[in-house]
DNA sequence: TCGCTATACTTGCGGTGTCAACAATGTTAG
DNA sequence: CTAACATTGTTGACACCGCAAGTATAGCGA
């Protein structure tokens, strides 16, 4: 009975079944797409996300900081993070000369190598999951509507202006 | 100059835009919201929907296997989280009559007293977040699309009717 | 110059989740 | 009946990540 009562609630609570239907999607998605990228690079999906963030910086490097902004990790998961990418030589710290707090990752050659050769099949992967569902006007829905939960409240995700 | 390829590449592909955004969105919405559930009732957000999938089952309880399916999570990770919630009280073992292999977790009347208290601050904070950026058929096309992305692949996510 | 505050980063600790291995029970085929 | 296999669930080892606290540097006002 009460059950009823919960299950009828359940039904009418539109902005619920999204977030489910988020938390869902997300689990089982990340599940498929990071046991491929560890099979067959020994990657992490944060692993290859900070790669990319290197690979597409300027002079190919970031201050900890900033990567762990753009790559929405709090500063000592980086930390821990970066110390395996450079155990592995993908990574090397680099020091600022006008700063002396900060350090910067830099991808080295290898880190670049490991990246494009990462990508290529990290790529077919995602977009054998998104293509082979989606239109490519719904690709887009999907981009702006996720896109637009992370505006207004975290600071975080985003954009550190440079200039 | 390499740099200036892969910007470029990325810029051109779309479902890798989807995932990304997908990742950002994840990580920022999960940290805030179970940073408000941990603080106002002590519960993950795993916790929360595991007590939602009891409140809604025949007689609050479930086979341990068919929660992890629901939930997806591993059959591991069921054991560890319930082992929680039995501390607390607010979930019981019972055994099966007719398999002695399955155990039932089932809710007590503490756990659905947590459960609607939770509840209540829990929609809240989630109608917050979806309900101040998506019209309401915005909310429908979020559902609807990321529903999508478990159809075929997971068996796993779906609705145990309590009717 | 002397604090005072802010920022960059690291480390210890704890929580959480996965995988592989295992034990126990059920099921099916010969 | 029995042997092989499948299913349910737990445990140990481990990876990952966040928070709080600590260190070091920078910057700023008096």
């Amino acid at each position: 009975m009460s059950s009823q009562v919960l299950s009828a609630q359940l039904a009418v609570e539109p902005e619920l079944q999204a977030w489910v239907a988020f938390l869902r999607a997300h689990a089982s998605l990340t599940r498929q797409l990071s046991a491929r990228l560890e099979a067959a690079h020994g990657l992490t999906l944060h692993d290859y996300d900070v790669l990319v963030q290197l690979a597409y910086a300027p002079d190919r490097q970031l201050r900890r900081v900033d990567l762990a902004r753009s790559v929405l990790l709090s500063p000592s998961g980086i930390t821990r993070l970066l110390d395996g990418l450079e155990r592995e030589g993908w990574v090397a710290k680099k020091h600022c000369a006008s700063d002396a707090r900060v350090t910067y990752a830099a991808l080295t050659d290898a880190g670049l190598a490991k990246f494009k050769a990462a990508r290529k099949t990290h790529l077919v992967d995602i977009e054998a999951v998104f293509g082979s569902r989606y239109s490519s006007e719904e690709l887009a829905a999907v981009s702006s509507l996720l896109g637009r939960l992370l505006d207004s409240d975290e600071p975080a995700a985003c954009l550190q202006e440079p200039s």
